[in-house]
DNA sequence: ATGAATGCGACATAGTGCGTCGCTTGAGAA
DNA sequence: TTCTCAAGCGACGCACTATGTCGCATTCAT
């Protein structure tokens, strides 16, 4: 019998259900994730079937038969039809993250985002933006550095293991060793620093956490245990007391006065470095500022940057820190002629 | 005649057809537009009400009564189901792209993705991860700076200008005058500076290009003329040629030979210079790398950011300017005490 | 080898999508 | 006001197709 719910709204419903390729779902798991999902979807088996055939011979999706069940997923991942519509404004703002994003995330990462770039270029070549490609650019501090390749099916296995809390065991290769080593790790979070992705863990069931580097991994493989968090971990306190990646996320906030030339003050005024920041003439060729910031390994980076353009005041100790450095830095350029 | 299937695929494009909350599609406009698209699409008049009438009750859309006529539109624009669904994965990977971009992109530009995050978020918090929310971290260089706030109806008549080459009258408040003056742009180009947007553009029937900064248009408004470009004018060799942003993209590559710490080497392990990056263990504590780099701004701010941990060996020049560079600062250092 | 599971062809049926018609209602023009 | 036009909407009827059921073939696991 024939109910009375529309039958369209359930052929969405399925096309919805079918994962994207290198997923596939079997013809009884998409009716019952259908039927969960809304019970009103119940139909019989064959109807499925016949639903899903239907459906290929218009929208691209498949089934490969693998014995006598049925698995179907869509064909092409990148073609995407998504509701509302996007916009050009959205399909440009998606352009502009895709140049922001590639030198600062993880290639295999950022693969799984080619869709919605792709998507956008597509929408953008038939308007006037097309020949505009080149009419944006982003400059942005710091060169743009090489990333290691992680494998695709390590980044699978190890976001695997952190979205459904599971064991995982991976062939590590270590930087002290040559020879890649089989560990079973206890997942306990993520840190990007630069590219680089490192996996948060516990080894086998020693307490101490580790990182491991993605890139280092040759073989990821999920096991079926259930991770377990010891209690009391947290990812930004492990961070700021290990100082593993020697950048401290300072909860404190210091007084900084620096004093700068009037382009760095400019920069300044543009891209406040705090909300009470606040900047003062001195002299021609002097400008003062003042702003409340977190003492962090990023600001003396940030500051040290500038060179003899910026010229830390307080708080003293910060001061000296500098002035050590400028001192070796000076000893280090007197001392030796270049090679 | 009528298949479901057939049913399912007007529909679809039923529904991206109708437009985003601000703006509103009559029937009869959405039937014809329907036609355009595709000749299958073509049904009475009654149909199309009964499907709009039909999706209403199973999507966030509506309609307007202006009158006769129903004006129909989405509702909640942030609303996004879209085919194939969203995987797991890709939603994590959309929350990374969202931290790592918060701190970088225009917040009104950020603001245009806001649809895709908030949905990756609803996706996630079903899942594992939903509590491992402060499970990832990225640590990047550099403090975070705040960006200069973009009214959203500047951003979108200067997107609108650029997308559909227009010009563009804007009420325009410089740095050294107070007061707004209004100035008609032909807009060429937009530059991106951390967090900071410049549309690069002539004014009037001036020949010189010149940059204006998204935050200081108080208002912006779309003229009905077309924009022209300059014959020749490329917007890389601009911002080249101009140094106006003292971002120099330079096409020259340099031999650069550096003496770095074991830590920084380790760090330039992972994320290489450039492909044929060298590494070369000397002392226990000096390692010289070596690598052709394109001659930037920006790799002088990335190594002088380092401090004393690196030292550059060659070439002369660039020697010699972090030599004087060292020179300077620790004049500056030892000359004036704190105040 | 046997049974369970899945796919698939066939068939009958009723439920529903769709075109058509005509009435109603609001807006603009005369 | 009155006339006209356009859009919405209720009603009706028809054709057609989606659905449940049954039975058979095939594959895999026990």
């Amino acid at each position: 019998m024939r109910k009375a719910v529309d039958t369209v709204f359930r052929y969405l419903a399925i096309l919805q259900c079918i994962p994207a390729h290198p997923a596939r779902k079997s013809t009884a798991r998409i009716l019952a994730e259908l039927r969960e999902r809304d019970p009103e979807f119940d139909v019989s088996a064959r109807s499925m079937q016949r639903s899903l055939e239907h459906l290929s011979g218009r929208f691209p999706i498949t089934c490969e038969t693998v014995g006598r069940t049925n698995h179907w997923y869509w064909i092409d991942s990148h073609a995407m039809t998504q509701l509302p519509a996007m916009t050009e404004h959205t399909a440009f703002a998606l352009r502009l993250a895709d140049e922001y994003l590639r030198p600062l995330m993880p290639p295999a990462t950022l693969r799984l985002l080619d869709s919605y770039f792709q998507h956008a270029n597509r929408l953008l070549k038939g308007s006037a933006l097309g020949r505009w490609a080149n009419r944006t650019r982003i400059v942005s501090r710091g060169p743009t550095l090489t990333p290691p390749p992680v494998r695709e099916d390590v980044q699978r296995a190890v976001y695997d293991a952190l979205l459904n809390k599971r064991l995982l065991e991976i062939n590590y290769r270590s930087r002290s060793q040559g020879r890649p080593q089989k560990v079973t790790l206890n997942p306990l979070g993520l840190v990007f620093r630069e590219t680089v992705a490192y996996l948060v863990a516990t080894a086998w069931n020693y307490p101490d956490v580790r990182h491991y580097a993605l890139h280092r991994m040759s073989k990821a493989q999920l096991l079926n245990q259930p991770a377990r968090t010891p209690p009391g971990f947290r990812l930004a306190s492990h961070i700021k007391d290990e100082l593993r990646f020697s950048y401290p996320l300072a909860s404190d906030k210091i007084s900084l006065r620096v004093a700068v030339s009037p382009e760095v003050a400019e920069h300044l005024a543009e891209r406040r470095l705090s909300g009470d920041q606040r900047i003062t003439r001195q002299t021609v060729d002097r400008v003062l500022v003042e702003a409340r910031v977190a003492d962090t390994q990023e600001l003396r980076w940030w500051l040290l940057g500038f060179g003899s353009a910026v010229e830390v005041l307080s708080p003293a100790p910060l001061r000296e820190e500098f002035a050590a450095q400028a001192r070796a830095m000076q000893a280090m350029y007197v001392a030796k002629g270049p090679s």
